[in-house]
DNA sequence: CTGAAAGCGCTTACAG
DNA sequence: CTGAAAGCGCTTACAG
C-alpha cells in the first residue's frame, strides 16, 4: 500500500496547522477563512486524503460502531432484526459489526467482551435461541457499557434496556382464534425447553386452552428444537398416537413454535395423505416468507423483527449518547396472519 | 462508564513497565520471569483490564476487521457467502463488518471508501445484483488495498482477486439435462438485464438450446427482476402466449434465473390448474432452502456460496498478509439438483 | 530479563 | 481566524 497520507501532509501541503485541517474535517464552523478553506480542500483532493477513523476514535473514545450479536443469520427473524437496526443506526452514522454465535454461550461471551471493551460504542444482543447466560451482559451494563437485549428474559436483566415480544399473548390469541373457528382439540409442537421464548409460547398455548375451557392433552404436545426435521418427527409421533379408526386424526389443528417446525409438520401431514387445512389446520410462528410461499399457506404470527430492531437501535443510541434515561423496555405485540389459512368447523 | 483501566495502571499495579505488560499481552516469549508474569496477570484480573483494540490498531496499522459488502441479507446466497467468510476468517482472529447496500451503487461506494481507508484490513465485495460499478474497487486495488470480489465481472477487474460462478455453464447443463429428459420447448425467465450474472445465465440457456439443435423462441423468454412477483408475472405472460387449444401449454419446462422467480412461476402454474412437473417442470437457481421446502419440489442449482465465502476469505487474508502473490481467480462449478424434480417425457 | 522513549494519526483545550 | 502542544492507549526498536 502506498505511503499513508496523514493530516500532517495536508497541513504542510496547504500551509496551515493540523488544527485547522482537523476543524475543517469536523465541520467546526467559524475558524477558517473561505480562502484558506479552499486551499485545504484542494490539498485533500490532490493527495486523496482520508482521515483515519482509528486515530480519531482513540482520542474521541467513540468508534461509531455498533455490535449486533445473534445466533443464526439464516433465521428470518434475525435478518429482520438486523435490517431494523441497520435502518435506524446507519442514518445516525453508525456501522454494524455482525456476530453470529451459532447459539454457543462461549462464542456469545467472547464476542461480548471483545466488542464491548474496545471496539464498539454499544451492543445489541438477541436471544441465543437456547439457554441464555446473562451474566456478562449484566456485568457490562453495570460498568456503564451501553447494551440492549432483545428477547432475553431473566430477573437479573430488569435494569437493562430490552426489547421483548409477547410470546404468551401470541399463542393465547392463536388458540382463541382457533377456538372461534370451532377447533376443540389442538396439538402443539414446542421449541427447545432451554429457550425462554419456547417456554413462554408453550405457556401461552396452555393458557389459551384454559381460557376456553379446554384441557391440555399431553399426547398432543411434543417438544422439538426449532428445526424443520423436528417438526416432521413431532408430527409423526402425534399422528401415530392420535388417529381415529377411520384414518382421520382426532385433532383438527396443530400449532408449532416456529414456522420451520410448522413446515416440517406439513410435510408429514401431506405424506400421510391428509389435507391442509381440511383435515388439519397448521399455524407456525415468525411470519417468515416461507409461511406465505408454501402451498397450502399456513397460518403464522408476525413478530415485527424490523420494528424491534429499530427500537433496539434507538434505545442503544440513546444510551450511547446518555440521553433519555427513563426506563427502556418495550413489549412488541403479535400480528396474527391466520385469515384464510384456518379451516372453519361447524360446531 | 467507570474510569478506563489502561496498560499504565497494570504496569503501576504490578511494578513493571508498560513494555513488559504489552509483551505479555502479545505473548512475546522469553522476556519475563514466571514470577513477574504472575504478578502482571493478577493485576490484569484484579483491575479487570481489557486492552484497547483501537490503540493497538493505531500502532500496528491493522484492525483485524474485514468488511463484507453485499446487497441483500434476505438472499440466501449472501447468507451462505457470509457464513463461509465468517467460518474461515474467525478462525484467524478476524471479525466482520457487514454492509447491506440494497443494490445502491452510491451506498456501495460510500461503504467501500469508508471501510477501506481506515477501518478494515480488507474488503470482500459481492455483486450488487444490478449494474456493477467497479471504478472504486479498481482504485482501491491499485493503491494496494486488499480487496476481493465475488461474482463481479468486467475487464477492468482482471487483476483483482475474484471468485466467480460458472453461470453460463450452469444453465447449459440444465438445458442438457432437460433435453435428455425429452424436453424440447423450454421457457426462460431471466433476471434483470443490468445484472451480469443474469445476462450470463440467459446466454447459457441459449447456448444450451443451440448445443442441442433447438432454437430460441422469444415468446418463451421473459425478463424479470429476481423477485418472486416478477416470476409470477412472467409466467402469466408466457402462459397467455403459449397455450395449445386443449388448455395445455405448448412447452414442457421453464427455467428461472433464480429460485424466487421460479417459485413465483410455480404459483402461477398452480393457479392456472396445471401440475408440476407433470404439465410443466420448473427449475430455479441458487439452491435455496425454498426449492426444497415447497411442494412439489422444483429443480435448482447449488452455487456453493459457503465455499465461495471461504475461498474469498482465504484470498483476502493472503492479500492482507501479502502471501501467495500468484493469480487469485477461481470459477466455482454448479451442482445441479434436478434428480426426481423433472418430468421425463417419452420422445 | 527489563524499561525509557518515540511514535501511530488524530482532536482539543489553551493561548494568541 | 490560527497554531503549538498535550494526549488518547497502545507497540516496538533500542539500550542496558
Amino acid at each position: 500500500m502506498s505511503k499513508k497520507v496523514t493530516i500532517r501532509d495536508i497541513a504542510k501541503e496547504s500551509g496551515v496547522s493540523t488544527t485547522t485541517v482537523s476543524r475543517l474535517l469536523n465541520h467546526v464552523e467559524g475558524y477558517c477563512s473561505k480562502e484558506t478553506e479552499q486551499r485545504v480542500w484542494n490539498a485533500i483532493e490532490r493527495l486523496n486524503y482520508h482521515p483515519s477513523k482509528i486515530a480519531r476514535s482513540l482520542v474521541t473514545q467513540r468508534t461509531n460502531l455498533i455490535g449486533v450479536i445473534f445466533p443464526d443469520i439464516y433465521n428470518s427473524f434475525f435478518q429482520d432484526l438486523f435490517r431494523g437496526v441497520e435502518e435506524y443506526a446507519s442514518k445516525l452514522g453508525y456501522q454494524l459489526i455482525l456476530c453470529n454465535t451459532d447459539g454457543s454461550s462461549k462464542k456469545e461471551r467472547d464476542y461480548l467482551l471483545n466488542l464491548a471493551e474496545n471496539l464498539t460504542d454499544g451492543i445489541i444482543i438477541s436471544t441465543s435461541n437456547g439457554e441464555d447466560d446473562n451474566t456478562t451482559i449484566v456485568d457490562l451494563h453495570k460498568r456503564g457499557f451501553p447494551i440492549v437485549t432483545v428477547e432475553r428474559y431473566g430477573e437479573e436483566l430488569k435494569d437493562v434496556p430490552r426489547i421483548l415480544f409477547a410470546n404468551r399473548e401470541a399463542e393465547e390469541q392463536v388458540v382463541n382464534y382457533l377456538y372461534r373457528c370451532g377447533h376443540r382439540r389442538i396439538a402443539y409442537i414446542s421449541g427447545p425447553p432451554t429457550a425462554t421464548n419456547a417456554i413462554r409460547r408453550l405457556e401461552g398455548f396452555k393458557n389459551g386452552l384454559k381460557q376456553n375451557g379446554l384441557s391440555a392433552d399431553n399426547s398432543l404436545i411434543m417438544t422439538g428444537n426449532y428445526k424443520m426435521e423436528s417438526g416432521q418427527d413431532c408430527m409423526r409421533k402425534i399422528l401415530d398416537a392420535c388417529m381415529h379408526k377411520g384414518g382421520k386424526p382426532d385433532f383438527s389443528a396443530v400449532i408449532a413454535g416456529n414456522d420451520l417446525m410448522a413446515i416440517g409438520a406439513c410435510k408429514t401431514i401431506l405424506e400421510r395423505g391428509l389435507r391442509i387445512p381440511d383435515d388439519i389446520s397448521v399455524v407456525g410462528c415468525d411470519g417468515t416468507m416461507l409461511a406465505d410461499l408454501i402451498r397450502p399457506k399456513i397460518g403464522t404470527i408476525r413478530l415485527g423483527g424490523i420494528d424491534m430492531g429499530k427500537k433496539a437501535a434507538e434505545y442503544l443510541i440513546n444510551e450511547i449518547r446518555s440521553q433519555n434515561t427513563e426506563e427502556k423496555k418495550v413489549l412488541f405485540q403479535p400480528e396474527l396472519l391466520l385469515e384464510g389459512r384456518i379451516k372453519s368447523i361447524e360446531t
